[in-house]
DNA sequence: CTTATTTATGTAGTTAACTACATAAATGTA
DNA sequence: TACATTTATGTAGTTAACTACATAAATAAG
């Protein structure tokens, strides 16, 4: 009765890290697809900022990285080919010359309602791989969280410290 | 008493590519800097060839790949550089001259008990962020095998035609 | 036994994130 | 007010995975 069990997952946590990389590059993948099949021209972590705008209205590079988590590079380099395609507009601030104000364009607020479409089938297509009341997001702030405070590096180095102890 | 909400995981599931993604980074990254820390000359993923090649002895290029469920030119680029590091060697198969048989070399069976060590910290250092009896890794089998039934792609299409269907 | 198909490997180019360094503007301090 | 520090953005180069296409050997089919 005992199923041939898949060597990666056998290594337990210690695979954790390629197995979550793989899941996530899978839904980029099948996202950047669903846009092709539609003829639409977005890719797959637009929505990020096209909802942080929705929401804020009006923000500088530095704080979309904020907000995201993501590096100020990634940032530029995903307004810079939103704003190409005409999604959003770029001034710079009037108050500091240093700043880039970052604003949702008329074609995104057109084109908005549409695409939100999408995200809502993408949301209830995840949503739907897991079983109801299931607590995979909770458990997912808490990795998130356990992170701020010590990193990985940190924590390996613990480790290799406590075993000497013990030797 | 609200404690304010994360912008990122306030999006629910739609973010969870994202997120994982995020996760997977850091602890690769962190990987890497307890290497580098410590001078192995390694690299964060090729524990995986190692603990395969240790279980399995000998394989080509096409069966570690099924194995890891990772694709083949993938794997060529990860042996590739560990063979030039001198942890594996390469032979022609002589049964089909196509096939590449690799294997662990001496320096690979002399230097594995060491990197036992920094994996086996590794691997606590992520267990130690779960709760004790945590069935996060269940959760991830089947979230796994549920996309081996259908990609993402496919069930995003399906729930925008339910959506379709209701209106 | 020759041709077609499948399999194994290799190459090229893409992806989305990162770090490290560079520059320039704004702010704080002596 | 001059100089030092901090902040905002920009650039270059790296990472680990991928897909799509190319080639060559082995196998199957007629």
């Amino acid at each position: 009765m005992e199923t041939e069990q898949d060597f990666v997952s056998e290594l337990g946590y210690l695979s954790l890290a390629v197995r979550l990389k793989r899941i996530s590059d899978q839904m980029m993948h099948g996202a950047r697809q669903v846009y092709k099949q539609y003829g639409l021209d977005i890719e797959p972590n637009w929505y990020l900022i096209f909802k942080l705008l929705q929401k804020r209205n009006c923000l500088s590079i530095t704080q979309i990285g904020d907000e995201l988590h993501f590096s100020h590079p990634s940032v530029i380099s995903i307004v810079r080919k939103m704003r190409d395609k005409g999604f959003l507009t770029c001034t710079v601030d009037k108050a500091d010359s240093r700043r880039q104000l970052v604003q949702l364009s008329k074609k995104a607020l057109t084109e908005l309602p549409q695409l939100e479409a999408f995200w809502q089938a993408g949301e209830r297509s995840i949503a739907g791989l897991f079983e109801h009341n299931d607590d995979f997001l909770k458990k997912l702030d808490r990795l998130e969280k356990q992170y701020q405070r010590a990193d990985f590096m940190t924590r390996t180095l613990n480790e290799l410290n406590n075993e000497e102890q013990h030797t």
